[in-house]
DNA sequence: TGAGAGTACGTTAGCGCTAACGAAGTATGC
DNA sequence: GCATACTTCGTTAGCGCTAACGTACTCTCA
């Protein structure tokens, strides 16, 4: 059996109590005292019960998180990031993978929320918005992360996605592109948001949006390589056929290529390319991709510290914390005269990748 | 608040304690009253409090893992999987990333511990075994993931390192390169194996093994494109320079084909490679990569069934599951004739990919 | 018919901890 | 010298649930 504060207690001659404020550190006890008992503890090894400490203080210190797939680095960095923060606040992470499949997802945020969870972050993958099963009600503080719901005046931490669209198609205008084409996203907010950037971007300059040139996935379940390869081998029949394509993230990017490069298309002299998250290895692929960065790392960290504020102050107004994405060049989108390998070592590889995640220091728009 | 046990009961008129025995399904209750009492649950949307279940009977239904890194392909996957397994059978999942940082591994035992899960996963990052900071003492039954500590009698489940080694280093003797040489990983369970094995298979053919072809990153702690990079710089000094080299992982095969292309080599002619983990974009890199492939997802549900097991029958003699893993050929180490669009979209590329790694991969060349 | 067995439900006593208040002992002020 | 305030420690009463046993009540059969 573990020890218990009354085995200290007991051990010491003091009362349970005694020992439980010093643990806690709280006000009315010695400092002699306090030391003693934090003594024996270390020397017994002692580890508080949580969840006797829960149920008595109605505080578990452990905070939920609910993603649709945790195989998606975006998510997998957010929650390595979210677990960094909550670590060092002596929180605890739940995570919940959902699949993809909103009734899992509703059952994870039942589960979770039954486990007493301090604060609730839900990616969430439901396609429309009926409520988040009650958690509104509940007095569990919960914010939505990446996908905002604006019916919902809930808090949100996530990517300016508007941004996102309106940079990467202002990118492929400034080299000379004037064909280009959408490979679009679900019809939630991140990829309605992206496609009315590139839809401004186009007005900008003057240049008409073509409905051919997009391609909806609105309904698609999971937005991978292959809805890519299949979009762009639908753009290649247009007349005239594309030069450039924003794709929604960077796994259609990288099927886009593949459909281009099948039937013998130079990249990006014929057709150039810009996804967007910025993977681990976007700059080692076979053409090495520009792609908009997302600063992942970052709005996990700023999740988690909502959360925490959250948790400390019971009511605070909505807040919506979106961060302004950045882009990172390489080949699929600019001609380099460098010969390959020099191009990859250089400034369209990795170390660029780096140096901009780590420089880029997105400005955090508070709304409220 | 949320509704309780006493809510229900005293709402129905019966005690507090047949409530209870109606939810977990005990059998001295009359069915007539068991339905009622789900019914009134229901409409009431009662969730059983974890925390006091747990507190009152010893089981949290929660399982806790922890990682070196959850941004590592071979973790995420992990995890996700496991978290399959566990929510089919109404378990919950905390999860930790350690950093690569043993204090901090250190540290989220403890409270992860302290939680009272009902098993814990163990993927360690430790460079030497101290022992697991009591959980060995513990009546908590715990798994070691990947990596074994063969001093300690304790549950394993992971790949079968030394076949990795045997069947990648095969391989490229198969396709006639004979100066084959390896980058190491760290010091640990699975590089020593993976060594074990590359040296083995070099053995098999009569091949002596030189030293100045293995490339020791013994002490490095993350193990990732640079190390890869700067291995082959190294590796590319010999006389006479090696024809191929088996990678500790997918990240040191990427860096070290860079540093390959880099001097012009061609690959996979004048060297090829190899690597391990078969990451999900080995088929779509520059040089599409040949990997072993270690069937993750498969391992994290054989670690869950083993938990569950486990946290059901108590005593169990020390289980130790090892996958064999898979070779996935790509161009990084077979020539191939074909134009290079075609040479991805064919043999060497995407499909082999696919055909192997069934589950979670994409699948680009649907011309079935 | 009444002991034994079975069925359906309830009572009691915690799990390990904390919140809120209470009770000593010590210091301070006029 | 005695009320006031402060410091330090303890008592009481739970948090919401479950384990283990207790108690009615019914049924069975020699």
């Amino acid at each position: 059996m573990a020890v218990r504060l009354k085995d200290i207690a007991r051990d010491l001659g003091v009362s349970l109590i005694t020992v439980s404020k010093a643990l806690r550190g709280m006000g009315d006890i010695s400092e002699e005292t306090r030391q003693r008992v934090l003594k024996r503890m270390a020397e017994l090894n002692y580890r508080p019960n949580m969840l006797a400490r829960g149920l008595a203080s109605g505080k578990t210190y452990i905070v939920g998180l609910i993603v649709p797939d945790l195989l998606h680095p975006f998510f997998a960095e957010f929650a390595k990031s979210l677990n960094g923060v909550l670590r060092r606040h002596n929180y605890g992470l739940i995570l919940a993978s959902a699949e993809e499949d909103p009734k899992i997802e509703q059952q994870e945020i039942r589960t979770v929320l039954a486990r007493g969870v301090d604060a609730l972050l839900i990616a969430s993958c439901q396609p429309t918005l009926h409520g988040f099963y009650g958690v509104e009600d509940q007095r569990t503080p919960f914010i939505l992360i990446d996908r905002d719901f604006p019916h919902l005046s809930a808090h949100f931490v996530g990517t300016d996605d508007y941004a996102a669209g309106l940079i990467a198609t202002r990118h492929l205008l400034s080299t000379g592109k004037r064909r280009i084409a959408h490979i679009a996203g679900p019809d939630l907010a991140p990829g309605a948001d992206r496609l009315r950037g590139y839809k401004d971007a186009l007005a900008e300059q003057g240049i008409s949006v073509r409905k051919q040139y997009i391609i909806s996935n609105a309904r698609v379940e999971e937005i991978g390589e292959d809805v890519g390869c299949q979009g762009m081998r639908k753009l290649l029949q247009r007349k005239p056929r594309p030069d450039a394509v924003f794709c929604y993230n960077d796994l259609t990017a990288i099927g886009a290529i593949h459909a281009a490069l099948e039937v013998g298309l130079s990249i990006p002299r014929d057709i150039a390319f810009v996804g967007c998250g910025n993977v681990r290895y976007s700059g080692y692929l076979r053409i090495p991709l520009s792609s908009i960065d997302q600063s992942t790392g970052l709005l996990g960290e700023q999740a988690g510290k909502l959360a925490l504020e959250l948790i400390n102050n019971r009511a605070t107004a909505a807040k919506h914390i979106r961060l302004k994405p950045t882009l990172v060049v390489r080949a699929s989108s600019v001609v380099s005269d460098l010969p390959i390998q020099a191009a990859v070592d250089g400034k369209s590889g990795v170390k660029s990748q780096v140096k901009t995640a780590k420089k880029s220091n997105p400005r955090i728009n508070a709304k409220k």
